[in-house]
DNA sequence: GTTTCATCTTTACAATGGCAAGATTATAGT
DNA sequence: ACTATAATCTTGCCATTGTAAAGATGAAAC
């Protein structure tokens, strides 16, 4: 509301066509999702957005930003939520999937490297941010601490743990996006509910029991 | 090498068009992927295809079934090399990540609801052949027997099987899928494979152990 | 107060998907 | 054999897009 109307140098156009671009992509779809557009909305002309993203794929990296950062706060959210390690791991699975099905398109684009500038160091902090929550969830089921994004390539390096990742992680993004794009054989909706409680609890009890043998 | 030149109906045009569309596809990718383009090598006006697809939808969905079937044949072949169960579920995983790294503009819009004519029978009869593939692994994990493409729908509706199911095929695409848009936090090559030969071992004991509970 | 530079606009261009109307050939009916 | 009908393909067209180039505007530095 303030007066960003008349002037020429609009002050703030990235944030703006930033939060127009958000907006596209949750209305229209990437199909639907154009520079043109964005600008529109933005109210500046067509051309405006180079000078702050270059080329598409400069805009579309910093839109899959801000969908990371939009997945890493869910996230946080849901296990907040979780009151034990079996439950924690379900509602990992659980926000990671509500992600992708409240903001599809910024799922799509999100891992699409094709469509993004891989080299941008915005795009790549926010996905290891999300990373880093991934994998305290895994060494919290471990039963060891937890880590900043700081640490993140120390521990990655270690191959046990990593292969803890691996399983977590795959089963989770492998679940949100074939569910997704409608492949998963859905009887129905609750029967889908008591698999994926299932299999979740069945994944984070293999983790926790390889990962301390001794008290099983 | 056919008289297909000076006719004014080309006759094969619609597998000329998908040939086509299949090496477009790889050659240029997704976003060199253009109606047009693919009427060009076709040899043929830029409406042409619209007779025979429709929309830019149709075709894709049409090529997006010619990758699912592609996959359908890597699965097999790679599970036919395969010596015992344990190794069947790795070659699988591999197999199906293989193609993912094969064909990558493919598996993309394989898994792309949105882009595809989710009515195309052709389509849905293809992607049910690769899921087959997939219950089948699992099924053998368990020690039960085969089914064939007709009898999936029964089969899915059986609770425990739908969760291994999931628990396999989400692993496994998920790993395809994050590998393929360089999400894994790779430290090398040799430690991947290591990382997903064991997590492919745990995940299928994990089916059999559960599948078979009174001989642990 | 002038210069310099970032920001935004205007103009232009080649390419695309889709539509409509027409040309050409195959097929079916008689 | 002849004609009507339908299928197949072409041509021409339009609105829209991404990107580039050059100009306009205003802020900031000096």
């Amino acid at each position: 509301m303030q007066a960003k109307k008349a002037a020429y140098h609009h002050g703030s156009l990235k944030k703006s066509l930033l939060a127009a671009g958000d907006l596209v992509l949750m209305e229209k779809g990437f199909k639907g999702f154009t520079f043109r557009e964005c600008a529109r909305r933005a109210g500046v002309s067509h051309a405006a957005p180079k000078h702050h993203f270059g080329d598409v794929t400069g805009f579309l990296s910093a839109l899959a930003a801000i969908g990371f950062d939009r997945l890493t706060k869910a996230l946080i959210a849901g296990i907040r939520k979780a009151k034990d390690l079996d439950e924690e791991f379900l509602a990992t699975t659980r926000a990671y999937s509500k992600f992708a099905e409240d903001y599809p398109e910024h799922f799509r684009i999100m891992f699409r490297d094709d469509l993004l500038a891989t080299e941008s160091v915005e795009l790549g902090l926010a996905a290891r941010r999300t990373l880093t929550e991934l994998t305290n969830v895994i060494l919290r089921q471990r039963g060891e601490r937890e880590i900043s994004v700081g640490e993140l390539n120390n521990f990655t390096k270690a191959e046990d743990l990593l292969g803890d990742i691996v399983l977590g992680w795959c089963h989770i993004h492998g679940f949100a996006h074939l569910k997704l794009e409608h492949q998963l054989p859905v009887v129905s909706k609750s029967m889908e509910k008591r698999v994926i409680r299932a299999s979740s609890a069945r994944l984070a009890q293999l983790i926790r029991r390889d990962a301390t043998p001794d008290l099983h």
